[in-house]
RNA sequence: GCUCUUGUGGCGGAAUUGGUAGACGCGCUGGACUCAAAAUCCAGUAGUAGCGAUACUGUGUGGGUCCGAGUCCCACCAAGAGCACCA
C-alpha cells in the first residue's frame, strides 16, 4: 500500500468534511487538549514538533473516540526576536516572513495528520489578537498589577533589550547566550510577586510532573525569617537586614551591606571613603556571573561605621561586600561567622570576631545530670604527622586528652595542665581553639550522669621536652601517637571524635545545636529560640517575623520592534496615561527602521510616537517599548475557545465552560517562564472578575527530547540533526508518528535510530496483509477473544499514562495472535483497525473504508472490553523454595490457598527440594506466587 | 556546593507498584520459499558450565529490611537537568 498517497487523500477528506470541528452545543463532556503552540521560526517542523504534536494528537483522537467533545486547537506564537533578527539580516519585513512561515507550517502540520480544529486558530502577531494582549496590559494596569519603575535591569547587549529574570540563565541571555549586564532603566513590570504565595500553594493540587513543581517552588523561593533593624552609631538612620536565623543574633559580630546599598555613601567615614569608592566601582564593573561565582575569594571593605546589635547593644562594624546581593532580601545582612560558611570565610580573611552561639549536642541526655566544664585537647606532631592519644584499653578505648576544669581556671589553662599531667608535654603551640560541645555521658566508675560543656583545643607539639607526669591511681592508659586513620577507626567517643573533626576542618558550624552566649536563649534549640527571638524583636520594636520570596516582579518592556506595543502615552500635563480601550489596538506600524542600537525602534517612527493625550487632548508621546512575547503566550489558551470575539478578549461563560485545559503537553524548558506567567495571568484575571477558575492547566505532560543519532542534543552546528521530512517522504506520516510512539518512553525521549522506523513500516504493512484476511464468516475463536479483550484493556490503561510504546506493543501482540489464522472473522479485524485508529490515523481510515465501512473511523467508539473475558481463567504462577524460583504451578484464577499449596507440594520438582526437609513456613499469594521455606 | 531525575541483555525499551526480570521490537543465528536476492514466514536468542535435563550468576556499586527486592531504606559511584554567595 502506498502510505503517502492515502495520507494525502484522507487529509483532504478530513478538511472537506470538517471532521475535527468543535461543536459547542454538543451534549458530550468537553475535553480541552492542548500542545504548547509553536514559534513560526524556520519554515519547517522539526522532530521535536512531531514528537510533541503527533503523539499528543494520538491521545486526543483516542479521547474523541471515547466519546468526549474534543477541543483541540492550534496556533502560532508569532511575535519575537528571530523574525526581527532575520529582517535585520535580509531586509525582509517580519510581518512578511512570519506570515509566510505560518503558511508553510500550517501545511506541514496537516502532514502530521493532527485532529486540530483550525477554525479556532490564534496568531499572536495579528491585530485581532494583540489588541487583546494590549487590553490585558490595561486591565492589569487598572488593577495596580502593572507599574513602571526605575530599577537595575538585565540587559542583553547582543539582543539590545532588557530581559526578565526568568530569561537570564546563570548570568546569560536565554536566547543568545551573551553575558547579561546590569543597567538602571525605567521599565514596565507586572506584579507577579503579589501572587507568590498562591502560585506556590496551588502547585500542590495540580496534576503536574513533580519535577516541574519543584522547579517552580525553587524559583518562587519562599523563605521564612525576620527583618531586624540595626541602628547606626552617630546617625539617625538605621538599616534592616533579613535573616532566617534570628536566633543567632547574639553571634552577629558585623554587618555587610551590598555595595549598591543606599546608605553606603552616607555612612562611610572620611578615612574609608577612597577604599569604599574603589570597591564600589570594581563591583559595578563585574558581570553577574563573575560576581556570584561561589569559588571566588571573599572581598570587601570596611565603611568605618558601626551598627548597634539590638539584642546586646554591642557596636559591630559595617562592611560592604559583593557577596551580599542588592537584589535579595534587603540588600544587607547581619553576619554570624560562627555559623555561616560565607560569613566565616569573610571574618577569617578580615580578622573579624567570631562568637559561637550554637553548641552541637553529643551523647544522650538523662534526667539527673551533673554539670561540668571540661576540655578536650588534640595535640598534633608535625614531625611524626601523628596525633597524641591515650589508649585506655577496656576502660574507655582510645581518647584524646580530656579533663575537668578547676575553679578559677580558664579552659586553655586547664588544657595545658591536663596535657602536662597526663603526658608530660609542656611545649605546645596553640593552633586554634575549637568550638564548644554539649556532651552527655555516663561515668561507670562513679555511677553518675554528666552533662559537660566541653571546649576543644588544637595544639601543635613544639618540642619533645617532657616533664614528670602526675597521674592518679586509677589513670591507667598508654600514651600513643597515631595517624588520622587510626583515630577515625578507633576513637568511638562522640565528644572526642567530634572535637577531632573540628580540628581537622576549620569551618563554620552549620549543624543545629543548643544556644550558648545568648542570654535569654541559652539552652534552647533552634525552634524554641526562633520563637522567643521573634517575640523579643516585636516587643522591642526592632524587627518582625516575615517571609520573603526569590520571585521578582516580571519585567515586560522590550526595546525591540516585533512585539505588541505597550498601550500607554506620556503627557507633559497628565503623566502616564493608559490608552482608552476603544482606541485599541495601538497598531504596530510597518515602516520602521529597526536596526538595533539599544534604543527602541519605535522611537524613531515619528508618525507612531506623536499622539494626543486621551485625558486632556494635548500633545503626547507614545511608549516606544513593546511587550515581552511571553505576555502574548500567557493568555492564548483563553482566546482559542472564543477566538472570533471582537467585543472582548473572550466571553466569560464560554471560557468558564471550556477551561481549564484538561491536558497540556510541551517541553519542560518553560517551567519557570510560560507556565508560571500563564498561572499568574489566570489568577489575576480571576481576581478582576473576568473568569472563575484558579489554574489554566489542570494536567501537564512534558515530552522528552529526541536526540541526534550520536546521543547528543540535535543542533545544526554539530551536524546531527534529523529532518522528519525525509522519513515522511520515504515511509509516510503514520510510520514516523508510529516510531516516535513506539521507540521511546514519551517523557524521556532518546537518540534517534533509523532501524526503529523500519520496524514500524514493516508492522503497518503486516497489518495491511492481515486486514486482507477478513472473512464474513461469523465465527468465534476463544484465544482471539481473550487476546482481544486483554489488548483493549491494556491499551486503555496505558494510553491514559501517556505510555504509547506499550500501547503499540499490545497492538503488535494482538496482530501476532490474528496472524495465526488464514481467515479472520470481521469483528476481530474491525477491532484491530479501531484500536489502531488513534495511532495510525491515515492508515486506519483507509483500512476502515477498504473493508466497506462508512466514513469516518473517528465517529466510531473506541473498543471496550469485557472484564471477565479479559481475565484469565487459569494462570501459571511461580513456586519458590527458600525464595528461589524452582518450579511453576497451574492454578485456577483466585484459587484457594490450600489447593494451590497442596498442588505445588505434590509436583515432582518441588518434592525434590522438600524431601527430607522440614517445611518451616509457606507463603501462598493466589495469582502471584508460592514460596516454601524449608530447613 | 545544593536540589531533582535516571542507571535493566548487543540496542530501544517492558515489568499489574514488593511476587516467575527481560513483554514488544531492533539486531543476530539457523531454517523455509527463491536460480539468486529482496520481501515474507517459522524457530532460537541475558551470561557462564553442560549434548541435555539442569545448576549457578544477573537490573550501576556496597550494605540493610523482608518468606521474597529492578521496585522499599542507608551509603557510595556515574550521567543528565535545574538552582547557585538566597542571608
Amino acid at each position: 500500500m502506498n502510505f503517502k498517497e492515502i495520507e494525502k487523500k484522507w487529509q483532504k477528506k478530513w478538511e472537506e468534511t470538517n471532521l475535527y470541528a468543535f461543536d459547542p452545543n454538543s451534549e458530550k463532556e468537553k475535553l480541552y487538549c492542548l500542545e504548547m503552540f509553536s514559534y513560526p521560526s524556520g519554515a519547517k517542523l522539526h522532530l521535536g514538533h512531531w514528537y510533541n504534536f503527533g503523539v499528543t494528537d494520538t491521545w486526543a483522537r483516542y479521547k474523541k473516540m471515547c466519546g468526549y467533545n474534543l477541543f483541540h486547537p492550534m496556533g502560532f506564537d508569532a511575535f519575537g526576536l528571530p523574525a526581527e533578527n532575520y529582517a535585520i539580516k535580509t531586509g525582509i519585513h517580519p510581518r512578511i516572513s512570519t506570515e509566510k512561515n505560518i503558511d508553510t507550517m500550517e501545511h506541514q502540520l496537516k502532514v502530521i495528520g493532527g485532529s486540530w480544529d483550525w477554525n479556532h486558530e490564534v496568531v499572536t502577531c495579528r491585530e485581532e489578537y494583540y489588541k487583546w494582549t494590549q487590553w490585558m496590559f490595561l486591565a492589569l494596569y487598572k488593577h495596580g498589577l502593572a507599574y513602571k519603575k526605575e530599577a537595575p535591569v538585565n540587559w542583553c547587549p547582543s539582543c539590545n533589550t532588557v530581559l526578565a529574570n526568568e530569561q537570564v540563565i546563570s548570568g546569560e541571555c536565554e536566547r543568545c547566550g551573551s553575558t547579561v549586564i546590569h543597567k538602571k532603566m525605567s521599565q514596565w513590570f507586572f506584579k507577579i510577586t503579589d501572587y507568590a504565595e498562591e502560585l506556590l500553594q496551588d502547585l500542590d493540587n495540580l496534576d503536574w510532573p513533580e519535577k516541574t513543581k519543584v522547579l517552580q517552588r525553587n524559583w518562587i523561593g519562599k523563605s521564612n525569617g525576620a527583618y531586624v533593624n540595626f541602628k547606626i552609631k552617630g546617625f539617625d538612620d538605621s538599616f534592616t537586614v533579613f535573616t532566617t536565623r534570628a536566633d543567632t543574633l547574639f553571634g552577629a559580630t558585623y554587618c555587610v551591606l551590598a555595595p549598591e546599598h543606599e546608605l553606603v555613601d552616607k555612612i562611610t567615614t572620611k578615612e574609608q571613603r577612597e577604599a569604599v569608592e574603589a570597591y564600589k566601582l570594581e563591583a559595578s564593573k563585574q558581570s553577574e556571573i563573575e560576581r556570584t561565582s561561589t569559588i571566588k575569594e571573599k572581598t570587601g571593605v570596611f565603611t568605618g561605621a558601626y551598627a548597634i546589635n539590638p539584642v546586646n547593644n554591642k557596636e559591630i562594624p559595617i562592611w560592604i561586600s559583593d557577596y551580599v546581593l542588592a537584589s535579595y532580601g534587603t540588600g544587607a545582612i547581619m553576619a554570624v561567622p560562627a555559623h555561616d560558611e560565607r560569613d566565616y570565610d569573610f571574618a577569617r580573611k578580615f580578622g573579624l570576631d567570631i562568637i559561637q552561639v550554637l553548641e552541637e549536642e553529643t551523647g544522650d541526655p538523662h534526667q539527673n545530670e551533673q554539670k561540668k566544664d571540661s576540655i578536650v585537647a588534640i595535640v598534633y606532631s608535625k614531625e611524626k604527622n601523628k596525633y597524641l592519644t591515650l589508649n585506655w584499653h577496656e576502660q574507655g578505648g582510645r581518647l584524646f586528652i580530656g579533663g575537668t576544669r578547676k575553679e578559677n581556671e580558664s579552659a586553655l589553662e586547664c588544657a595545658k595542665r591536663e596535657i602536662a599531667e597526663e603526658t608530660g608535654f609542656t611545649k605546645l603551640k596553640l593552633i586554634r581553639e575549637l568550638p564548644r560541645i554539649n556532651h552527655h555521658y555516663y561515668a561507670y566508675n562513679k555511677d553518675k550522669y554528666y552533662n559537660i560543656d566541653s571546649t576543644g583545643f588544637y595544639f601543635e607539639l613544639a618540642s619533645e621536652t617532657q616533664t614528670e607526669k602526675h597521674l592518679d591511681a586509677d589513670e591507667k592508659f598508654d600514651i600513643e601517637w597515631v595517624e588520622q586513620e587510626t583515630i577515625e577507626r578507633e576513637v568511638k567517643d562522640a565528644l572526642h571524635y567530634k572535637t577531632f573533626e573540628y580540628a581537622l576542618h576549620d569551618e563554620a558550624i552549620t549543624a543545629d545545636g543548643l544556644h550558648i552566649n545568648s542570654e535569654f536563649l541559652n539552652g534552647l534549640n533552634k525552634e524554641q529560640a526562633l520563637d522567643k527571638m521573634y517575640a523579643w524583636l516585636e516587643e522591642n520594636k526592632c524587627g518582625q517575623k516575615t517571609t520573603t520570596y526569590k520571585l521578582r516582579d516580571w519585567l515586560v518592556s522590550r526595546q525591540r520592534y516585533w512585539g505588541a506595543p505597550i498601550p500607554v502615552v506620556y503627557c507633559d500635563k497628565c503623566g502616564i496615561v493608559p490608552v482608552k480601550e476603544e482606541d485599541l489596538p495601538v497598531v504596530l506600524p510597518d515602516d520602521v527602521e529597526f536596526t538595533p542600537d539599544g534604543e527602541s525602534p519605535l522611537k524613531k517612527c515619528e508618525s507612531f510616537m506623536h499622539t494626543t493625550c486621551p485625558n486632556c487632548g494635548g500633545p503626547a508621546t507614545r511608549e516606544a517599548d513593546t511587550l515581552d512575547t511571553f505576555v502574548c503566550s500567557s493568555w492564548y489558551f483563553l482566546r482559542y475557545p472564543d477566538n472570533h470575539n471582537d467585543e472582548k478578549p473572550f466571553n466569560k461563560d464560554i471560557i468558564n465552560k471550556m477551561l481549564p485545559v484538561d491536558k497540556y503537553v510541551g517541553g519542560i524548558e518553560h517551567a519557570c517562564m510560560h507556565l508560571l506567567y500563564a498561572r499568574f495571568f489566570v489568577k489575576a484575571l480571576r481576581d478582576m472578575g473576568y473568569l472563575s477558575f484558579d489554574e489554566p492547566f489542570k494536567s501537564l505532560i512534558h515530552q522528552g527530547l529526541i536526540l541526534g543519532p550520536d546521543g547528543e542534543k540535535m543542533s545544526k552546528s554539530k551536524g546531527n540533526t534529523v529532518s522528519p521530512d525525509e522519513y515522511v517522504e520515504e515511509y509516510g506520516s503514520d510510520v514516523l508518528r508510529g516510531y516516535l510512539m513506539f521507540g521511546f518512553n514519551y517523557t524521556e525521549g532518546g537518540p534517534w535510530t533509523d532501524d526503529g522506523i523500519k520496524a514500524i513500516n514493516r508492522f503497518y504493512n503486516r497489518v495491511v496483509r492481515i486486514v486482507r484476511l477478513i472473512s464474513e464468516e461469523n465465527k468465534q475463536y476463544e484465544d482471539l477473544e481473550v487476546s482481544m479483550h486483554k489488548t483493549i484493556k491494556a491499551i486503555r490503561t496505558d494510553i491514559e499514562k501517556f505510555q504509547f510504546n506499550t500501547c503499540m506493543s499490545r497492538i503488535m501482540e494482538y496482530t501476532n495472535a490474528l496472524s495465526k489464522y488464514e481467515s479472520i472473522p470481521r469483528k476481530y479485524i474491525e477491532t484491530l483497525i479501531l484500536l489502531l485508529a488513534p495511532f495510525a490515523p491515515h492508515l486506519s481510515e483507509e483500512l476502515w473504508a477498504q473493508i466497506g465501512n462508512p466514513y469516518s473511523v473517528y465517529n466510531q467508539s473506541y473498543p471496550d472490553y469485557d472484564e471477565e473475558k479479559a481475565a484469565d481463567t487459569e494462570i501459571t504462577i511461580g513456586v519458590q523454595i527458600n525464595g528461589k524460583l524452582r518450579d511453576e504451578v497451574k492454578t485456577a484464577i483466585d484459587e484457594g490457598k490450600d489447593v494451590i499449596l497442596s498442588k505445588a507440594l505434590s509436583q515432582e520438582k518441588v518434592k525434590k527440594y522438600t524431601e527430607g526437609k522440614e517445611i518451616i513456613k509457606t507463603i501462598v499469594i493466589p495469582n502471584k506466587i508460592v514460596n516454601i521455606v524449608v530447613k
